[in-house]
This record gives C-alpha cells, structure tokens and sequence, in this order.
DNA sequence: CTGCTTGGATAGTGTCGCTATCGATCGATA
DNA sequence: TATCGATCGATAGCGACACTATCCAAGCAG
C-alpha cells in the first residue's frame, strides 16, 4: 500500500501522515526505492490508533509517541512496555511538592491505595500524584473529599477494571497488542465513562429539581410551562 | 480587595487575571474611582474556580466563559443554568453523522439511555454523540465495545451519580453554590475517577502479568502455549 | 518523453493561554 | 504640593502545539 491509499483508508491527509512518520508516531514504511516506500495493514492499524488517541483522548503528541517508541523498540519487554503506556498516561501535573496540602492529599493517596491492595503500584507512580491534585484543587474550592468519598471511587474504579478493563487486555498476544488494547481500555473507555457520568448526572439532577418545593414562586419556577 | 491582594492569595500572577477579566470569565471588581477596583471574597473564590477547571479540568477558556456567564446572568434561572454547565462540559466533537456507523452508534446510545431510565435527558444532548465517538472509534480500532461493556459502564456511572454527586450538590442553594458544586463534581471527582482508574489497572495489569507463565523461556514472550 | 506520485526537508499557519508594555489616572506619602 | 507607585484599559507579542504548504529531486507508468 502507498501512501496515497494509506490517506485514502484511514481519511487522514498525507501532509498529516507525513507530519506522524517525522514524529516518530509511525513507523517508516518498507522502502522499495529511492522515492517509494510501501505500507502495510500494521501502519493502517498503527494510524488509527494515533487518531483515536489524539481525537477522543486528546493525548499530546509527545505523550503517543512514549507509547509507540515503547511498542517499536523491541529490546523493551513487555512488563516495561506495559508499565512506560500507564505512566504516559498521566498528564504529569507540574511538580509542587514544598506544600502542606500536597503532602497531606499524597499521604491520604498512599493510604488509600495500601488499604485497597493495590500493591503492585509504584510509590513514584505519577498517577498518585495527579489524584494528590485533585484532591488539592477539591479542598481548596471548599469541598474536600472525604475518605468515604474517595473509596466509593476506588471501589468502583477497581470493580470496573476487574470485571473489565482486564478481560479485554490480552496479555499474551504480540506486545502491540496488549499495550494498544490497554491504552484503548485507559483511554476510550475513560472517555466514554465520562459521557455516561455526565448523561447520569443530567438526568438525575432535573428529576431531582424538578422535585424541588417551588423556590420563591415568583414566577421563576422550574418547569412550568416551557 | 484591590487586585495585588487577589493576586497574592490566588497565587494567579496579575497580568492573568487581568485577562480573566477581559474574558469575562472574572466579573469586574466595583469600581471605587477611575483607577481602582475593589474584588471580594467571590472574586477570590471564582479565580479558584478558573484554575481549578483550567489546570486539573483541562477545559478551554470559552467553556468555562459558557458556565461562567450563565451564572453570572441573573435572567438564566437555574434550571437553564444547570443545562448549560451540562451542555457546556462536552467537548463538542465535530458533528460528521453522516455515517453508517456512526447512525448505528447513535441508536446503541438511545437505547441506552432508554433502558437505564435516563429519561430526562434531552434527546438532542451532545454528550450524547459525544459517547456515540467513543463508540464508533472502538468499534475502527476493531475492539467494539458490547451492550454488555457498555451497561456496566452505564450502571456504574449511575450508581456513582445516585450514591455521591447528588448528595454533593445544593439545589436549594444560591445560584453560583450549585452549579459550581455541579461542575467541580464532572470535572475534578472525574479527573480523580480517571486516576483511580489507572492505578486500579496499573496494580491489576502487574498481579497478572506476574502470574503468567515465565517470560524467560524461549525468548521474547510469555504466552508459548497457543 | 511526459506527467504524476513519492519521500524528504523546510518553513509557515492558526489557535490558545497567557505575558509584556504603554499611557493615563489616581491615591498615598514626603 | 510634588512625587512615587499602583491600577486600569488597551494593544501587541510570545511559546507551545498540531498541523499544512511548498519545494525539490527521484522515480514509475503510459
């Protein structure tokens, strides 16, 4: 396949397919000669994958491209493989650990996540710090979580990633494989929870407004006569 | 409150706020004289609210204005008020639903939607081809989600909704309470979900990753046995 | 041979969230 | 009263980012 059909199949445009092979997004097709490469169905797959993650997830490019050089470099093994796709995925919150707050909303994540069993997780997890600042960011808009608040979370979270997230990795199929179907699971099914969230909460809240004693009944009433 | 002062305890440099200011996400201070503006604690309080959107939400500065001038309109009753954040916190993607794909999607939504009791949901939400996306582009990465990923997620999502957000949000309460309540609880308890999420999956991927056969056998993978 | 495509390289574009600078005006202080 | 510095409002610039446009030499196909 030339890079024609490539744009052709995946509707991405060469100038742009070109932009991802500079990037190292991509790898570099076959080349047969000095001015023709050929492509084949892993760089469909591969393109796919790049837009998927740019569009729905909005990853930067940087972060797609610590995935892919993990995927393409063969003397990375799987383990580590799997485990550079979880760290890119935290957007890596700038680093403001000489706060009282930060060092209080980390200790509460290092409970939580001892408590929970999950054990497997680094202590230098970028991830516990990105939930460290939303934990911070919560308490000073004046609505701190609570602990129960925060294992209500954890215990759904990790429920769906059992009864989920891990019945779709398939960790042994080929490394592209795995790490493309647990960065899919991260990311899209991420996105898609927080559409449902978002529906759910739509939907309760105005049954729940709706329920509300008139306020003031000046005229301002919830749904009347709309 | 002059602006050096809400500077100092926001920790928001002032030419920033400045153009908070400029773009209406900051309402104006009362103005004492030509030169001088008083801010009070609200202003200190929706500055908060700002950064906390812009720097864990990552939301873009004309979603937040959207929210932002519905609160501050006292016309907008807060039933409309509450719609708007709603409508405001999905990313909008680019309409393209003249797709086969993408029709079916939309169905798959509907039903949903349907099934679950969602019913107060506008038929014409955007969160609605939001999760539609999210849909079609698994379904292009060939890892289609089924009714049954998508009812967990759903049920999920609901029970975390009925459970927490619900109880965090103060209808009676004035105008700004509620609805900043509404969007720190999509925005900032979402970020916090989404890492719990990644940490679930990270110890998860690990305990089972472990548990497989030996890697060290014949080279490169575990998995011989196929 | 001709015309089109390709790869490779370089430079430009549009958007976005700030940031820098300027001049006029006022308030507080010397 | 004179002066200094903070503030307002306006305009312009910056840096990052994801492309996009253009050019050129090298092929290959009719």
């Amino acid at each position: 396949m030339r890079i024609a059909q490539l744009s052709a199949e995946s509707g991405v445009p060469i100038p742009t397919i070109k932009f991802y092979l500079r990037e190292r997004l991509l790898p570099q097709g076959e080349q047969t000669s000095a001015t023709r490469a050929e492509y084949g169905p892993s760089h469909l797959r591969r393109l796919r994958l790049i837009r998927a993650l740019l569009e729905v997830g909005r990853l930067p490019v940087a972060t797609i491209r610590k995935i892919t050089e993990a995927v393409d470099d063969d003397e990375t093994d799987v383990h580590e493989m799997l485990g550079t796709a979880h760290y890119a995925l935290s957007p890596a919150p700038e680093p403001a650990p000489d706060d009282e707050d930060w060092r209080d909303a980390r200790v509460m994540v290092d409970r939580l996540v001892a408590d929970l069993g999950w054990d497997r997780v680094r202590h230098d997890a970028p991830t516990r710090d990105e939930l460290a600042q939303a934990l911070v960011t919560l308490r000073r808009l004046d609505m701190p979580a609570t602990r129960d608040d925060l294992l209500l979370h954890a215990r759904v979270a990790d429920a769906l990633v059992k009864e989920h997230d891990i019945k779709k990795i398939p960790f042994d199929a080929p490394r592209d494989t795995a790490v493309e179907a647990l960065v899919i699971c991260q990311v899209l099914y991420g996105k898609a929870f927080d559409a449902l969230r978002r529906l759910a909460q739509e939907s309760e809240s105005a049954r729940l407004f709706d329920a509300l004693p008139a306020p003031g009944d000046a005229g301002k009433g919830p749904s009347e006569a709309e």
